[in-house]
DNA sequence: CACTTTCTGGAGTTGCTGATCCATTTTTAT
DNA sequence: ATAAAAATGGATCAGCAACTCCAGAAAGTG
């Protein structure tokens, strides 16, 4: 994942560098990366055509720009909610939590980062690592979880956590897929609840 | 989904449909469906561009012909797999199966079908809709083997196959896409060896 | 206050891509 | 055989979207 080139950008830039990349992820989300154009990311933002290219040298960099700020956005939250996860009553409250969010957006849209993963995956090498490194720190957070559970002694020292919060990690994509295309909770709901279920079980 | 207006077609007409939409599939797997124009398929199938309208009122029609066609070869496949997996090493076998073919494509592109469901997921109604009924039926073709289990005995008939064949679709989808983005299939491996650790648990 | 750098506005330009049209050939049916 | 329907070739069009350019305003710097 190349970094944006070092560029001095005074308070206002900053916030006007901002607006451009919320405004690029929010309709990405919705319109995909193909669906987007810069025309619609300067309306939505409120900026002139010449300012995007002011502050991205081209569509990829606005791309890469957004991964990393659904990586923070995504990932980020929940890293704060794994600080506190160490039991399986929290880890179900977790799922309700996830569960909940997807009926409120009604099924629409699925995790923003593995959207931007599948639709660039094999276009763009840049995105594709930027999504990688997301879900690499989503895991770890997840996986961070299980380690405390292990310290508090509710899942046995000789479980390997690592492969568990790789798994867990794939069941709620897998889920947010499913959830997606089916315009339904229920399989989400079914995959995380069976994953619990085998942590439940390690547990003992 | 809506189905394709019915219309009479020459034998020779057929073949140049099918490669058409071969050709189309191929292109949309590597470069996703915004990335692939219409006159890569052309250029691809050996057609003439208007044989693509000839065959198909615009290119959303080729794009819902694509799914189909993806349902077909890839659920299809695995459901010939289901027909005959009644144990748990025939499951380990399966996942072997999985895993080995995704090293064989160097973890590229991931599962067509979650490939496509994602790009267009909120952008073409037909086209989701048409992903939701492949992994309906694949979902059906795990829980018939699941079900196999049960008959057998192998696997107690109070637990429910239905949330597990669901679970079990999530791993595996999950787990693509985790291999597609980092690369390496040992997440896919993770999640699915997680998964059947389950199932077997459960199979006492 | 000078002077440089950053930021902004908006009118182009260029290339591509989905889609159309029509003439011609091939196949089917009576 | 002959008319009708289907299949094909290829030129062309129209719109759009990424990107460029340049002039001028705002903001920092000494």
């Amino acid at each position: 994942m190349t970094t944006t080139p070092a560029r001095r950008l005074t308070r206002k830039g900053e916030q006007t560098r901002a607006r451009i990349v919320e405004a690029a992820a929010d309709l990405m989300f919705v319109r995909g990366v193909a669906g987007t154009t810069l025309d619609h990311v300067r309306a939505e933002a409120g900026v002139s055509s010449s300012q995007i290219y002011h502050y991205f040298s081209d569509k990829d960099a606005l791309v890469r720009a957004v991964v990393a700020f659904q990586n923070d956005a995504i990932v980020g939250q929940h890293e704060r909610s794994f600080a506190t996860l160490d039991s399986v009553p929290a880890l179900r409250a977790w799922r309700d939590q996830i569960v909940a969010h997807q009926e409120r957006m009604q099924c629409q849209g699925g995790c923003p980062i593995a959207a931007l993963g599948s639709e660039l995956g094999e276009l763009d090498l840049d995105a594709r690592e930027g999504v990688a490194i997301g879900f690499h720190r989503w895991q770890a957070a997840i996986r961070h979880g299980f380690e405390a559970m292990q310290s508090r002694g509710t899942l046995p020292a000789e479980v390997d956590v690592e492969t568990l919060a790789t798994a867990t990690l794939a069941a709620l994509q897998g889920g947010l897929l499913l959830c997606q295309m089916h315009r339904s909770t229920a399989p989400l709901a079914a995959a995380l609840d069976t994953m619990l279920d085998h942590v439940e079980s390690l547990a003992q």
